[in-house]
DNA sequence: ATTTACGTTTACGTTAACGTCAGTTTAGGG
DNA sequence: CCCTAAACTGACGTTAACGTAAACGTAAAT
């Protein structure tokens, strides 16, 4: 019976996982040291199932996001653990809610900042059309 | 004749600026040497003006989105630099446009994010309604 | 049997963005 | 005149998030 020829669970050596997300392997085992994943070993190889390949999608998203590995951690362990106590779930709550104010506030500075984006994009645009031309090519 | 009595355009020392944003005056000298902000002097001091006070504030929106000082600083100073050649523009729309992009893209992952949490949240307000307790205060 | 390719551990190096002294200056108050 | 308060200039320390290099193991290919 070979373990790993079941079609169960698909697994990635880290050179897969890297190149498919654009990381480097030493990226991915510091997410592993501080905790963020926890491949299973094949011998002394690192195996990644599906837990992990999410772990590490979220990781990057949360990264883009200019979110803390430990951040990151603290969002991610939640997702998947069971936490049945009323203690548990009122500070799960409680995390939840802050990092979703944190995320709101980022989502007004976003749109804000494209906002800006766009009128540059425009005043810009306007310039380039206009006649007052001083130097420079008008694309040969 | 006193060239800080003036109406019109006020002035703050580092310390108030500091308060406002709730920054240290260290932080702020910082973004001075890495180029966001070029204060005035007045002797020794440092005398910020209206046009780095709104730096500041675009620095620290930056800072919130995740972006490093040296993209905010490539962001803010298009934002006030001239620019009417040709050349400059495209340039400028180009430095844009990836800008944009790259938000967008963090709008996707923030929506993405905020929505999860959304559904953790319900997950757990309704395992709090539930019956099932085990142990922990039902809030005394 | 040895090279090649991929994986591993250990450990030191690096960059960004400040924090934290330490010592100095300067304007104003008592 | 002394003292405090607020500013200043170095300059070294710190944390996060990896990069990079060295030295090693091992299974498949030649």
């Amino acid at each position: 019976m070979d373990a790993t020829s079941g079609p169960d669970s698909a697994s990635y050596t880290i050179t897969e996982l890297a190149q498919e997300f654009a990381v480097t392997p030493r990226a991915i085992r510091f997410y592993e040291d501080v905790g963020l994943l926890t491949p299973q070993r094949e011998g002394r190889n690192r195996v990644y199932r599906q837990r992990d390949r999410t772990r590490l999608k979220l990781t990057l998203r949360g990264k883009r996001l200019g979110l803390s590995l430990q951040e990151i951690k603290q969002l991610v362990d939640m997702y998947d653990s069971p936490s049945d106590t009323t203690q548990q779930l009122q500070a799960f709550l409680g995390v939840l809610g802050e990092h979703r104010r944190q995320l709101e506030r980022q989502r007004e500075d976003l749109d804000l900042t494209l906002a800006e984006i766009s009128e540059h994009e425009a005043r810009c645009r306007s310039l380039l059309a206009a006649p007052t031309r001083r130097r420079g090519t008008t694309r040969a």
